[in-house]
DNA sequence: CCTACCGATCGGTAGG
DNA sequence: CCTACCGATCGGTAGG
């Protein structure tokens, strides 16, 4: 109730393209199937975006932003390495479980940004993965981590994250949280016994 | 040289076609971007393939049918179950360095395939899927691996196997062994020190 | 937010 | 393998 309904038909927009778009991939969701699962004409959508690659890139860069946010609070106190790790992989997770949709689209579609953007996004995600590679290089540093590579190890870890959108919740064992968990553990410690 | 040239233009139109839609997409990519890049006019590719989703279909089924064919000499001794991860492991990777764009387009655009192919592709990969996890599995119940969820286990992996299509050869420290070696290593082993 | 409509391009066919 | 062409749909604009 209230007197909502209002400016909000825009994020009505974007909630219905975030699902689209992850269901069929950006190209292959055109502008009135979109129309139609908000319930208004194809031309209509105009009074309310300005062009397609908006709503992508507008999907793309809350993402960022999101992802962002959740380092704030990691390098808060002085933790080791490894704990600083953990509370990265925490924010990511968190990140995602919160916009499984949209986290999809991030991760498939950015491609189809229009120039500049493109380059922008792929930069602010080489910023990012690398806040994620100075912690592994540190934790090698002061002996916390073995010596491992630390570029092939923090895309294998981005790569175990970032399929947890597809997570499609059968139940309450895939809580952020439990996810976390799992992931942290196995990074850190590995399947082997002892 | 010789007289070829004439039953492997079906196969040059695939392999352009690989190219192409790893990188913009299956769904981004037109048939007159197909038929510019083959050397063509768009009308004549149909000369030679039936549909622009029967290339698709191809790309998707001969990766199956190449990662099904992997397995084959991992099961021949009777070898124990972590090293028979391993060796399923080295398989994967080494398919998919063998065919870097097919992979990607098999990870990212079997979902466009048409229906009862997408259903059957689904079945599959899911098999596939499966032959890993019982050997996590039965290495649970030897006491050789930690007890840890095996779905969970299987997903991070494929996922951590999965996007090594994208490795653009920065040398020579990422052939199929190297990345194999890594992979298991922080799979089996993890980060942490000790 | 709609009707009416745009030029461009889509995947594909006919016929040679 | 080409020319000629199909109906359908694309993202988007004009004007109200």
């Amino acid at each position: 109730m209230a007197k909502a309904g209002k400016e909000n038909r825009k994020d009505h927009i974007q909630e219905a393209a975030q699902r689209l778009f992850r269901e069929n991939g950006y190209s292959a969701t055109s502008m009135s199937d979109l129309a139609n699962e908000v319930g208004i004409e194809a031309a209509s959508l105009y009074s309310h975006i300005e062009s397609k690659e908006e709503i992508l890139r507008t999907i793309c860069f809350e993402m960022a932003d999101q992802f962002f946010d959740g380092l704030a609070s990691v390098e808060d106190a002085g933790l080791p390495e490894d704990k600083k790790l953990e509370l990265a992989i925490a924010s990511h997770i968190e990140v995602i479980a919160l916009n499984r949709s949209a986290s999809a689209v991030f991760f498939h579609d950015s491609r189809h940004l229009g120039e500049p953007y493109h380059s922008d996004f792929k930069l602010m995600r080489r910023r990012y993965e690398n806040y994620f590679k100075k912690i592994i290089e540190r934790g090698i540093e002061q002996k916390i981590f073995r010596c491992v590579d630390s570029t092939f190890t923090v895309r294998t870890l981005f790569s175990a994250m970032n399929w947890t959108y597809a997570w499609h919740g059968s139940g309450k064992n895939d809580t952020p949280e439990i996810i976390t968990k799992k992931i942290t553990s196995l990074i850190l410690e590995g399947l082997s016994k002892k």
